[in-house]
DNA sequence: GGAAGTTTGGACCGCTGGTCCAATTTCAAG
DNA sequence: CTTGAAATTGGACCAGCGGTCCAAACTTCC
């Protein structure tokens, strides 16, 4: 019968110990490999050959699974970004460096945007925080340019993330694009969205990015 | 027994019948009541007092219905924007608007992260876009300007929507932020952590969203 | 050597979004 | 007024999800 407890040969503990850093590790792999939606409990037990009942012993829920990978992967941004002689210089490798971390792990991008107080979010505050200071931007005003600086980050690697990303082919790349500026010009006879549309094929994300913390960069200064 | 088809009486058609508009509608009313997490295809039934089968004739899959519900509720706040005289003011008061509907309807700022093709935030570019034309920034710089508000705006209002959001009553919320800060300060003794921590309490998240609103305009009209 | 404690893995649970189809109502054609 | 095709409805059903639980197996320590 296969409801009772079965005598089947119950298992032996494996010689790779299992931890928490090992899952999570396994974690990003396999969210590297077969995105947000990939990743389930079944199939990281399946990637690291064992039970649920283990991992639920070493991790509260999966949760803290996504948040403790996301800020493995900012942490490794966070750690190489050192101090340019500019701060404004720092500020932009840091914003670079996340987006580029987020080109390269879109879920990272997506999983920011859910839990202001994890982790992961707390380290980009605080880098942000750092570089100001150095570029000597008051207390007062420094929340509020911190604020605006890390919100932006996060809405548009969100938006990159959930977006077109790694297209990695050109072809396919502009034929999405393509397909875009059609279905908006199709959408909408507006002469501002015709214009935007024509544009869309040939800009270049990480260049509006970087475009977008210059104009911030520029208002901070400025209003200084 | 009770796999078989039953010889229930079956079903009459309904008086008030069933529209895509009422079911966007009635989602919308369970997502405020309940929360994102409120909204299931079971609940959304349970409150219309029909099947499933009913709502997916009208409606392609709950993504498609929550991203109709997003651009319901956005869709009010662009409308109701007019064009002031000044077009930075104008920005400023849709940026305010998209704010506070944010701040009544949580969900919507999670939605918005979400799928950046979807109708609701290409309202808000398209908005964003008029003013930026009315204020004069010349068309290659407008698509970079534009692409920094709207990534400010729904990165800000997505962390809003996901942090305190609408904790009503001032204790409750001055509990959180007393909470949160202690965490942070606890978790990390370096100085701009400690001051940022003490400041905590004390922010107002309107005025720190308009704060950075103003960063940007800044930013953007000095370039231009 | 044996008891105590930890780690493991799979059965199980309640729930989800989505499919499918018989029953029913509607409405136009004859 | 009859009738049959088309549209609408609602619930049974499915595969899959995150999470709980516990007996079996292994370690460790006395």
């Amino acid at each position: 019968m296969i409801g009772m407890t079965p005598p089947t040969p119950r298992n032996a503990r494996r010689s790779d110990a299992l931890s928490r850093g090992r899952i999570v590790e396994a974690a990003i792999e396999v969210l590297d490999a077969t995105g947000e939606a990939g990743l389930t409990v079944r199939s990281l037990t399946a990637h690291l050959s064992t039970g649920r009942g283990a991992i639920y012993h070493h991790v509260a829920n999966k949760e803290g699974l996504l948040a403790s990978a996301a800020d493995d992967i900012v942490g490794r941004v966070t750690a190489g970004a050192g101090d340019d002689e500019d701060p404004e210089q720092s500020i932009r490798l840091l914003a670079l460096g996340i987006f580029d971390a987020i080109d390269a792990h879109p879920w990272v991008g997506t999983q920011l945007s859910r839990e202001p107080g994890q982790p992961a979010v707390f380290r980009i505050w605080k880098s942000i925080g750092s570089q100001l200071q150095r570029l000597g931007v008051p207390g007062p005003a420094r929340a509020d340019a911190g604020s605006a600086l890390v919100n932006y980050i996060l809405g548009a690697t969100a938006q990159y993330a959930a977006g077109p990303r790694r297209v990695t082919s050109d072809p396919d790349r502009k034929a999405y694009l393509d397909d875009l500026a059609a279905r908006w010009a199709q959408h909408d006879p507006d002469p501002i969205v015709q214009d935007a549309a024509s544009h869309l094929p040939e800009h270049d994300d990480r260049a509006q990015f970087l475009a977008g913390v210059d104009i911030f960069l520029t208002g901070i200064t400025a209003r200084g």
